[in-house]
DNA sequence: AATCCGGGGTA
DNA sequence: TACCCAGGATT
């Protein structure tokens, strides 16, 4: 097929260089993948050269503490790929790495997207994927909304069976450098004598509900050179986090204003000066925090205020 | 099929 | 501000 061919010739020459594409270490891969999930490359890219430099393969990831590998992803969002990732890597430490996109659809956190990434990139199965790029692109050539589906079926069929995993990324990268969601750069497209649209008209956008407001009070207390911190404890959301106390309002400023994408919330966090210890709270040096899994929040609350660098 | 789960970039 | 990001799990 002619758009195979166009789509892994602009890939060769238009790819970015990114660490993951210098490996072929499926575990790298596989953690490449996890840390990718809804979100960008640009945002994993220091993440995942930390977290291999500290777990660097199967064993080292398996038999780290579970706060460790919260405090490496703190920050990153999605918490449970961290805790699944954790609970897969004991599975596949004991019983070896899965080899088949259906093998690994099984360990927790690996869905039909990272399934099929994996088997490609790794292993050079012929499974297509479909992610928010693939989606855009094919519905643009289509011009139209399909179904998951039907993006899936097209992409499969499109797929080059001899390098699925240069063809899989290449759909993906086109979605993200040329085909982008607004204003996509349709000149410079490989694709553009098959696509039957030319802009940004499809797929057709996704409304949302209006962000909520909240305000929040947190305790910001310190003692001979230590902070005072709250574990989240069976909560839906941040569970096993660390973060500030909260504290009755009186008087202070504005320390951050975080927005909460998912939960579509801004939240304005001030300060309440404290000197109590709060109940259940510990202290911790500068050089303890840094290994905590902290809350975006707490992290942004102890720089404003100059805790942390 | 809907909803939940973080945080950040971008126009 | 609104939308989206190399999605998965749960209901």
């Amino acid at each position: 097929m002619e758009l195979r061919k166009r789509l892994l010739a602009w890939y060769g020459r238009k790819k970015r260089d990114l660490p993951w594409r210098r490996t072929s270490d499926p575990y790298a891969i596989w953690v490449s993948e996890i840390m990718l999930q809804q979100t960008r490359v640009a945002a994993v890219v220091p993440y995942y050269e930390r977290f291999l430099a500290r777990f660097p393969d199967v064993c080292a990831l398996a038999t780290a503490p579970l706060d460790d590998v919260l405090a490496q992803w703190s920050g990153l969002g999605y918490y449970r790929r961290a805790r699944h990732l954790h609970a897969a890597a004991a599975i596949v430490a004991r019983d070896g790495f899965p080899g088949t996109a259906k093998e690994l659809r099984a360990l927790p956190g690996i869905g039909a997207y990272t399934a099929a990434a994996i088997a490609s990139i790794a292993f050079g199965e012929a499974a297509a994927v479909v992610d928010g790029n693939v989606e855009r692109v094919v519905c643009r050539l289509a011009a139209g909304d399909l179904t998951k589906r039907e993006i899936g079926e097209r992409a499969q069929a499109w797929i080059s069976p001899r390098s699925p995993a240069n063809f899989n990324q290449a759909l993906m990268e086109l979605g993200a450098i040329v085909c982008t969601p607004r204003s996509p750069s349709c000149p410079r497209c490989p694709l553009r004598e098959f696509c039957a649209t030319r802009s940004d008209r499809w797929p057709t956008p996704r409304k949302r509900a209006a962000p909520i407001d909240k305000r929040v009070e947190v305790v910001f207390a310190t003692r001979g050179g230590r902070v005072q911190l709250l574990r989240r404890s069976g909560t839906a959301l941040l569970d096993g986090m660390w973060e500030l106390p909260s504290g009755k309002q009186t008087d202070g400023d504005v320390l951050a204003t975080v927005k909460h994408g998912v939960l579509n919330q801004r939240l304005s966090y001030r300060v309440w000066p404290g000197r109590r210890t709060a109940a259940g709270a510990r202290w911790f040096t500068v050089r303890e925090v840094g290994e905590l899994p902290l809350t975006t929040a707490a992290r942004k609350c102890l720089k404003a205020v100059g805790f942390l660098p």
